[in-house]
DNA sequence: GCAGAGGATGTTATCGATGCCAACAGATGG
DNA sequence: CCATCTGTTGGCATCGATAACATCCTCTGC
């Protein structure tokens, strides 16, 4: 047994709210359930004592008599982009409206052994539900069998047999910069995708490419970057060297602020000579200079809408899984200009 | 009862292991517990059992049992800034390191009641201990009784009788930033501090003011925002009206986006007009056009000392509070610049 | 060869709350 | 006035694992 039984110390139990409130221990447990059939002159009595005491569930105990944990797991990569953050946030929120818990269970990689890991940690925790905040292009028999037990949301729009998918259209997303780009009179777009192995990445690469074909425009060889500052830099410094290169296409505002910065280092200017677009609508995205043009992903919404539909899930676990998206939205800034606008005098000569 | 008792579904428990083992429940947790004095051929005998039979220890009954929850609890502010979601990978990285798991429990506000609520929701989990990572002005007599019950560490940098502090040395920071812009040559510096209800806000401007007093320069009225770059960029535009600004010091990264914005907007140029220092060293400050000036934090490395302190504190409950604090570092880039430098012509004329 | 130390294992009581069922009270109705 | 029903409440077993204690067994060492 845990702790020593006569001392005085310890938390006051369920019997001993009955004892003070003269009743039994049952109906103490019937009261805090919110059980209707409570007299309630009774209910008074035992709030009272329970006041009084300043007892506690043990959840603990409850779970393990009840089976039900009241907490969700979430799985998310350890990374500090703003993505991560925003739909942790929506989760988070929606979770605790609805009286529901969140253990966190990060992972430094996407080895699918690591997620497996962080999957097991969570059914450990006996969780009611998982959402997958991870890209997961390889599935394997191990995660298979843990989206079996347990309810599973997967966020980032993978999928598997036994999971639902709340996502983002990121083919509407690419869909809307590259569009905007062409509509401003630009031959083509470029793009600088992020990692492949994301599935949103590979979506918006897609949506870039469909986007150019129906219009009947090259296609130019994508490039890729890693979601980091630092690899939109990098990505910006190849750009910068290709002369016909009037609008690009960045898969992340994150990588957008490093391509920008290595355009200009090269001497062309943004959004006279190049066209920039981003995703995400980072908070900073209005204040760098120029603002960048974007495309806003509603990213608390969907947090939301994946725990909606996931204590759904685990309300009902027969349900159908049915997908569910919400729509991307072009947010038109500074970065992006008419193709070959008179280049302006910005700065004093 | 939880769950019907014959159904074949039913998880396997430690009694069955232990049937298919041919040994007492007792052994199987021995086993599963490292407990050294077991037989390695039994011990074998157990893990064959366990893996066949797929079973895995039920954390309720374990926690029940044991009065351990092998969980910690975190308190956060529901923001998507970079510091937030730097310290919360450091944290849960650690814990998981150490073998804890990590239970968030967000607030929307500062509010005494919103921390209150979610303390409380911390402790119905039974988590051992407790990182408190919100600014915590006004402590109250019910958050006492918590921090009291709990083992908790504050990250922000305030304090109370019954919690240890783990911080970065903001009036170090503060001091460094200011330092390095008067050693530019600049006759004062400005400051946009961030919310005066933030610790961490209210230690830097005071950093920056003693630095100031102590180089017997005249101290300008700060100005406050609320970390938003839009607060920022409403401080830069005041800023620009003053001709006799020449150094500002930013109280955060993400304000300072929004200073040089508005000072751009205005046509004051960074640095040469004005030189900005900015705090915290996000991934975008080296990619922006000037790359900021800023004072690094460890955030990362707060998050696992806080881990490690509250690990500590949680073993031996009676160990003294030590306060831990570690230190910021400057990071000097294009955003500052000597006082009265001739500007450069950087745009074609 | 035997006593004693200590390692390996089983037994029992509990941790704190909930589910099911029985008991009992007051209300309704014939 | 008794039978039935509905609303309240208590009793008991139980969820799955662990702590403490009791055993049993196996080596030492004399």
């Amino acid at each position: 047994m845990a702790k020593q039984k006569g001392a005085e110390g310890r938390p006051p139990g369920m019997t001993d709210v009955a004892r003070v409130a003269g009743v039994s221990a049952q109906t103490v447990s019937r009261v805090l359930s919110g059980h209707p059939n409570v007299r309630e002159k009774t209910r008074a009595t035992v709030l009272a004592a329970v006041e009084q005491l300043g007892y506690r569930r043990n959840n603990a105990a409850r779970m393990l008599s009840s089976g039900r944990s009241r907490t969700i797991g979430v799985v998310t990569l350890r990374t500090t982009f703003y993505s991560r953050a925003a739909v942790t946030s929506g989760i988070e929120h929606a979770a605790q409206a609805a009286g529901y818990t969140v253990s966190t269970a990060t992972t430094a990689s996407l080895d699918t052994s690591a997620i497996e890991a962080a999957l097991s940690r969570l059914a450990d925790q006996g969780v009611e539900g998982i959402i997958l905040s991870v890209p997961l292009t390889h599935s394997s028999p191990r995660i298979e069998q843990f989206t079996r037990a347990v309810p599973t949301i997967t966020i980032d729009g993978s999928r598997t047999d036994a999971t639902e998918v709340v996502a983002v259209d990121q083919a509407l997303a690419a869909r809307l910069a590259t569009r905007h780009l062409l509509d401003l009179g630009h031959e083509t777009v470029w793009h600088l995708a992020g990692p492949e192995e994301w599935l949103e990445a590979a979506a918006r690469r897609d949506g870039w490419r469909a986007t150019l074909e129906e219009a009947g425009r090259p296609v130019p060889p994508p490039l890729e970057g890693d979601w980091s500052p630092a690899s939109g830099y990098r990505g910006g410094l190849v750009l910068a060297r290709i002369p016909e290169v009037t609008a690009v296409f960045v898969a992340s505002d994150e990588m957008a602020f490093g391509v920008i910065r290595a355009l200009h280092e090269q001497g062309r200017r943004v959004p006279e000579d190049i066209s920039v677009v981003g995703v995400d609508d980072i908070e900073l995205a209005e204040y760098c200079s120029p603002s960048l043009t974007t495309v806003a992903q509603p990213f608390g919404q969907m947090g939301a809408l994946a725990v909606a539909h996931l204590l759904r899930h685990v309300a009902d676990p027969g349900a159908l899984p049915e997908p569910a998206s919400v729509e991307p939205r072009l947010v038109v800034r500074a970065s992006t200009a008419p193709a070959g606008a008179p280049a302006p005098r910005r700065e004093r000569p």
